[in-house]
DNA sequence: AATTCGGGGCC
DNA sequence: GGCCCAGAATT
């Protein structure tokens, strides 16, 4: 190995390789965290772990993954529940298309492999929501076939390892280092070696300082050798999420429908896909939205579209921020009266909710959040 | 190759 | 505030 960076592509060097499954392996053996999904080489629970830990943290995903597998204790059940269900058990965990295509995935399952997990790569890769990770992953972890698992994790650590500075944000380094991850497998421990690679960049190969003092491959880190372990990996920054602006109508029911509130579906594809919100719009810019008169005839324009009649206030009765990656939603909450009552959730999607049904439906923070505190407040007179 | 998809934990 | 996380789908 030189002491320039090498490209993820160039490595030759087999020696190094081995030492570095092997080591890997010896320390993963002996330091491996406990994990729900870690108890049995299920296919079906180790896929729906690794659905679950896309983007997300270990300690985020186990208490929805041990209700997760509660409720739909194998693939059928899933396959058979209802979409609401399943979105439910999903609530607050993000990326919500994740639930949808695993259902529709398990579905397909049912349908064309009778109930089990196919073994083949092309059967899994189809499935949907399963990526190039994901497919690795699951045919390592449940079936032990030497195939590489490549997460952000594993991209930091073999960066370091080999000093490589290809920019991991770019799709073609991430294939690269399939290639490189792949070579490395040690024969027939393909599923130890992936999740050991995941667990080092997880527990000692951490993003910001590193523990290369314990690291059970630190002799040979090349990245660490040359004192760069703190510039690696390359990668190109994000932009920065751009901030929406938005109206919400908090309409309270009278007579027959005291005590609820309005609230309505969203689509079923999209930002927050199928999940419950109070009726909004986005308004046009930030003047506008500070412009309550006009924004609530924006508002009440927008709901008779749907065939809601509403008369908004120019009160603001709550404010809120959600922040996804990509944009941040400001909303204004304003009082509303609805005109006509009989909104019913058949035709439109809208559907009034109370207290009592609050917790039969799934819910982005932000909502739930605001729900909460109004039905709190209610509550207290 | 870029953008769209959540939410939380850490600095 | 920014960054990252056991990424995938869409354009």
């Amino acid at each position: 190995m030189t002491d320039k960076a090498t490209a993820a592509g160039e490595l030759t060097d087999i020696g190094n390789k081995r030492y570095f499954g092997e080591g890997l392996l010896r320390w993963y053996r002996k330091e491996r965290r406990d994990l729900p999904w870690r108890r049995s080489r299920n296919p079906y629970h180790i896929w729906v772990s690794e659905i679950m830990l896309q983007q997300t943290r270990v300690d985020t995903v186990i208490p929805y993954f041990n209700r997760f597998v509660g409720r739909f204790p194998t693939l059928r059940h899933l396959a058979e529940a209802p979409e609401d269900d399943v979105l439910k058990h999903w609530e607050g965990l993000g990326y919500y298309s994740r639930a949808r295509n695993l259902q529709a995935a398990a579905r397909e399952v049912v349908e064309h492999y009778g109930g089990e997990v196919p073994r083949g790569k092309a059967e899994v890769s189809g499935l949907k929501g399963v990526g190039p990770y994901t497919t690795g992953a699951i045919l390592s972890i449940a079936y032990d076939q030497p195939e590489p698992a490549v997460d952000g994790n594993v991209m930091r650590v073999l960066s370091r390892y080999f000093c490589l500075e290809d920019d991991i944000a770019r799709p073609a380094t991430r294939v690269a280092m399939e290639s490189l991850a792949q070579s490395l497998i040690p024969e027939g421990q393909a599923a130890d070696f992936n999740q050991a690679l995941m667990e080092l960049g997880a527990m000692v190969c951490t993003p910001k300082s590193p523990s290369c003092p314990v690291c059970p491959v630190g002799e040979h880190c090349e990245g660490r050798l040359q004192g760069r372990e703190r510039e690696l990996p390359v990668k190109t920054k994000a932009k920065k999420a751009r901030p929406v602006f938005r109206l919400a109508a908090l309409i309270e029911g009278t007579g027959a429908y005291a005590g609820k509130v309005l609230v309505r579906q969203r689509p079923e594809t999209g930002l927050l896909a199928q999940m419950w919100e109070l009726p909004h719009i986005e308004a046009p810019d930030e003047e506008i939205w500070n412009r309550l008169d006009e924004g609530a005839g924006l508002l009440e324009a927008a709901l008779a579209e749907d065939g809601v009649r509403v008369k908004a206030s120019n009160e603001v009765v709550g404010e809120a921020q959600h922040i996804f990656t990509h944009l941040v939603w400001k909303i204004k909450v304003l009082g509303a009266a609805a005109l006509e009552e009989r909104y019913v959730a058949d035709r439109t999607g809208y559907r009034w909710i109370g207290p009592e049904e609050f917790e039969n439906y799934a819910w982005p923070n932000v909502f739930r959040k605001l729900l909460t505190e109004y039905f709190l407040l209610v509550r207290r007179g």
